[in-house]
This record gives C-alpha cells, structure tokens and sequence, in this order.
DNA sequence: AAGCATCTTGCAAACGATTACACAAATCTG
DNA sequence: CAGATTTGTGTAATCGTTTGCAAGATGCTT
C-alpha cells in the first residue's frame, strides 16, 4: 500500500487525527461480513439474511455512510442518471419542462443532470461534452440546430438523446415535441380570420433561436398564403423579455400605418406589448389585437385575458424523459413523437375596428 | 480476466461489433505510449513534449474520446463538482441566483449539480443524500430549518457548505445571504412613516418556509413597536403565486374595514393583489398603497411601479459559490457574510387617503 | 441418514482513470 | 567531457464500488 489512509496495523481510524469518510470496506469490517454483503444491502436486499441485514444496516447509520457514486457507476456501468440542456433557467416555460422531466426521472430512481447554455452554441457543446463524462445514461437536448460532429460525439459515446421544443417536419432525430411552425400558423391564421390585413411580428431572435425562426417563418408564409405581404418594418426579433415586448410595441404605435394586430412569439412579450398599448391608451382587443405564445399562468391573469397558443411543456418534458428511458433500458433509438398545441382564444383579440 | 471486453489477443475492438467506448488505454495503445501521458496530456499538457502531444490529440480527436469523469473523481478524489438545492425552479428569483452560481463556478472549472425540492422536507434530505453520493465538493442550501441529523451527515461526510436566502441574526451556521427580518421590517417602518394604521400581509406559509416566517415576525414585531395591533383577519398566508396575492386582496377589499396599506412577501403576490385592486376600481397607491419584496424584473413594468425590497439575489449566489470554493481549496469553513437589501420607493405608496 | 435444492456469504477481478516513483535520455555546467 | 540537472515517459498501485462464481450452511425429501 503506498498511500495508507488508516493506520499501520489496519485498525479503523481511531482518535489519530480527522477520520476519513468511511468506505463500504469500514462498513464491512465493522460488521463482520464481506464487502460484498454490504454492497447486496444496498442493492439486493432480498438476497441477504434479516440478521446480516439488520447488523450492516446498524453499522451503516452510525456512520452516516454514504456510498460512492463515482466508484459505483464505474463499477456497474450505470449511472442512472439523465443530462438535460436548456438554454435558459430564468424563463418559466422551460422551468415547468425542467421540472416535469426531473418529476419522471425521480419517478424510476434517475437523476437528472441540468445544464444551461445561455443560448450559446458552444456553451451547449461544453455541456454536453461535461455530461458524457459524467456518463449520463441519455440526453434531453432543447432545439435542433447543432453542428453534426456533436451528434457524431454523442453517437460515438453510445448516449440515447431525445429532442424537445423543436419538431422539424423533416424529422430525422428523435423528438418529443411540438411543431413551432404549425403552432404560429394556427395563431395568425386565426388573426387572419378574424378580418386584420396589417399585423406585426414580435418574436424571439431567429439566428440563435431555432424555435424563433420556425415561428417567424410560419407568420411570413401564413401572411403570403392569404394573398398579404408581410411589411419588413412591422417585424422585431429581440430577446423574449417583457421590456423587448413593450419597446417593440412603442415602435410599431408610432407608425404612421400602425397594424390592427399583432403575434408575439411569447407570451412575455405579449404582456409587454399589452401594457405598452394600455400607457399609450390604445384599447386592447378593440384597437389591437394581441396573440401570445406558451399559456404562461400569468396569461390568464392579466385584463383583458391573453389569447395565446398552449403548450404542452409539461407533457412534453415527463414524456420527453420516459422515452429517453425506455430506449436506455430497451437499448434502442427514442421513438419520435408530436404532441399537438392548443390556440386558446381569450381576451385579447378581436375584429379590427372599422377605419 | 473474467469479463473480457476485447478480443482474447487484446487486440483493439475490430470489426468485431458493436466497438465499445474508448478508454484511455485504447488511446495509449494506439498512440504508442502509457495511459501515464494520456492522462498527462489532459491534466498537465506542459509535461509532454509537443510532439508527442500531438501525436495522442490525434488519436482523441479519431475517437471522440470523452474521458470518464467518474473513473477521474475516484481516483483524483476531486469532483470539481457543488451541489446546489433550491426549492423551486419556477420562480425567477430562484433561477437568478441559480444562474450565478453557474456561472461563478464555471470560472473556475466547477459544475454545479441542480437539485430542486419543490419545498419539502424529505425530499431536500434525499437531494442532499444523492449530492453526497456524488462526492460534491461543496453544498449550498437554500433556508435553515432542517433536521439537525443532517448537518451532522453532511459534516461526517467532510463536505463544507454554505445557507444562501436566509441570514439568521444569530447564525450559527456559515451563511452568505441577507436579513429576511430586517428586509421585511424596512418595508413596513416604510408604511409606518407615510402615515398608515392599518396594514394588511399577504405573505408565503410560514410552516414551510422560514423565510416567510422571518417575514411575517417581522410584520407583527413592526407594527407592535409602533403601537398598532396585527389584525390577524388581514394576515393572509398564501402560495407565492400572483391568484393566491389576488385572492388575498379580495377578501381584504370585501372587509368593512378594509387596509390602507398591504405588504406582500413577494412580488408576484404584489401584482396579483395589485390587479385585483384595479378590478374593484381601488386606486393604487392613492387608496392602496402596495409594497412587494424580490424587486422582480416586472416589478419596474407595472403600472404604477412597484414599491419593493430588493434581494441581491445574482450577487448573493455568486458570492456564495466563490466562498465555498475558497472554502473547499482552503479546507475550511465558510465565512458568513452579509449582503444589504434596499427598500426601492416607486409608485406603489403613498399617505392614506383622508377619510 | 444420505441426497438435493435453496439460501447466504465470501473471494477477487474488474471498472477507467490518477499519480508517486523510478529511470533513461537530453541538456546544461564548468 | 564527466557529472549534474532537467525533461519526458513508463510502471504499477490505488480510488470504492459491483458482481460472476464457488462453496459452505441450512432445510427438505425420501
């Protein structure tokens, strides 16, 4: 032994100095049994006899002992536990798939690793990389666009993933989400219906925002579609924040040609928008309409109520997280799935006024 | 051998499969030289010559190596890892210290393991179980009623750790976090000052929470002092939830005699009771005045804006982390410290009305 | 009382890294 | 150019578990 950690003759670390943690070898020792009994105590507790149980069981308690994770995921080759990257903590859609999934992890003894990217790229890389070494058994990622050698990474490390919020029509990875674009097209076609020919965008930035530019895309073509073209100048990608919202707002009321509604990409900015509207003593839905995106609670709360496209983020993550778990425990690819979004029709939106 | 991985000869995994993940010896071998310099060219790279070096990048590079951060931990006996339990994640005040702490520890090469207890008791002694088990090299708690059992396993298991969000003034415990009392007195000696008599609380359940129990004493002990009696009919104990601070003020609107004044333990109850005022058409702050506690992002888009106690919460987070990585590197204990909360005056109060 | 399952338990080899220590080769000194 | 450093690399023990296998103990059948 060239490190001893206990004293020369082997004794338990006595009153020489700090006594280390204790090891399931103190736990054995103590006990009178093999380590391995001990290790059967923790997970095969049928295996072993009530006496033997019971004395390990005592022996473990006074010590407060807590198994090494690292030695045993080493050892076994199982880590149970699930990496989730997310791009942001402090947005409360994301929080509530967060939780979820952590719910449906707990639910089969997994434990979920949580990594935020800020939405940036190579945060995200680092991320993931820092989760593969932790050996996370699989991967929730948000979103999709990524350079393909990080899907090469994980692949090469044999790491089931799944991805969520973002379900390309074209699908070719496994994914438990919702489609943005069909989503935002069911907003402005509703907009549409109801007789507004100028609407504004306000909406989350395109370029570092996949689910942002899936939405933008669906306003542009939904508009085309219906014979009207989308004015370049009534359209504002900026953070999903409510001051974004409100300033966005500010800038299309001063048009001399304001638009009768307008699709925000968030419900956020929505709020923001609507108290723009309310300080510059526009009427909301009679002089504008406003639709909003996720059915956050506070849509509900505010006055008049929000009408907003419902997502399912918590479906989303619990299913998200059983999926990936299935396929861990089958050892297969997830299996991609849609869940459908809801416009919910509120308050906030209504024929325009007549000119 | 009793479980052979490769091939009898111990040749590389050929054609032979499924090839299993890379190990740091299978680089060596292939780089022609010990796992010693592989393991160097990570952790000490200034020990390799430039050459040789390269030559093993190569081979990493080939084979999306991703070294085993639980074979490193246990043999380096070093997580580079902190856990962090907070109660929630869906509230912003929360994610804004969470984030800080990320991003504190990231600076130094730290990961911080997320646990969330969703406010229970057992569930936060189970968190703290698995962060032990992963050999977390620091905690930080969020509040201090627990069972003392638990700091003592904490301690067995030579872990420092650190309180955040709740200073008691006669901490015993290491803590880097701010006066919950005194915060909450400031906001109502505020109330005081500009003349109310009568003043309503819409405050978190103090059973469950100690902060809001420090909230909620320092209310009574305020008002007390100033020679008023608490109505215990207009202290409301709720969710920290925008329906529960509107729920609130509507029973207290439908009193007889209702509050000039109300302080809210939080400011999504703040702006829930602010709503339901201008539902009822109750003028703010001319017949209510309101006063919230976070100093939330919203607080300032409201209108009027919102009178509140501002938390440090970003600041506080990150002090904490950087204190228990000095603490952990230091192998001491965590020096308390404790930050200042201001009380923002904004549009929220005001003197009562003459009656 | 012998034969045979069934329970319990222990032995010891992994798991995939790190890191003292040793030692050979390269470089520097005077 | 011999001796002293410095530099680069390898050997092998170790970290704290799990787990396949073997073997002893126990109980049940005839």
């Amino acid at each position: 032994m060239r490190r001893p950690r206990l004293a020369p003759d082997g004794a338990a670390a006595g009153a020489s100095g700090a006594p280390s943690r204790a090891t399931i070898h103190d736990i054995a020792r103590e006990a009178g049994v093999s380590t391995a009994t001990v290790s059967r105590v923790f997970n095969q507790p049928e295996k072993v006899s009530a006496r033997t149980r019971d004395r390990v069981e005592a022996v473990i308690a006074r010590h407060h002992y807590v198994s090494d994770a690292l030695a045993r995921g080493l050892a076994s080759r199982r880590s149970r536990t699930l990496g989730l990257v997310i791009p942001t903590i402090m947005n409360s859609i994301y929080a509530s798939s967060t939780q979820a999934i952590q719910q449906a992890a707990q639910e089969v003894g997994y434990t979920v690793l949580i990594g935020i990217s800020e939405f940036s790229a190579d945060e995200e890389a680092l991320l993931i990389h820092r989760l593969l070494e932790r050996r996370v058994q699989g991967l929730i990622l948000t979103g999709r666009e990524r350079r393909p050698d990080l899907y090469e990474k994980i692949r090469h490390n044999r790491t089931p993933f799944v991805i969520t919020w973002r379900q390309s029509r074209e699908a070719a990875l496994p994914s438990i989400s919702f489609d943005n674009y069909r989503a935002a097209q069911a907003a402005v076609a509703h907009l549409i219906a109801l007789g507004h020919r100028r609407i504004g965008l306000i909406c989350g930035r395109s370029d570092v925002n996949d689910r942002a530019l899936d939405r933008r895309r669906a306003f542009e073509d939904s508009l085309q579609a219906a014979g009207l073209t989308p004015d370049p100048s009534l359209i504002f990608e900026r953070s999903f924040e409510f001051v974004d919202g409100r300033a966005a707002m500010h800038t299309m009321l001063a048009r001399p040609e304001r638009p009768t509604a307008v699709f925000c990409a968030n419900d956020i900015q929505a709020i923001g928008a609507m108290y723009e509207c309310q300080e510059a003593g526009v009427a909301v839905p009679r002089d504008m309409s406003i639709v909003g995106f996720d059915d956050l609670p506070i849509a509900r709360y505010v006055t008049p109520q929000l009408t907003t496209i419902r997502v399912p983020a918590g479906e989303m993550g619990a299913r998200a997280a059983r999926a990936l778990i299935d396929a861990i425990e089958a050892g297969e690819e997830v299996a991609p799935c849609a869940l459908v979004t809801d416009l919910v029709v509120r308050g906030t939106t209504a024929p325009p006024a007549r000119a």
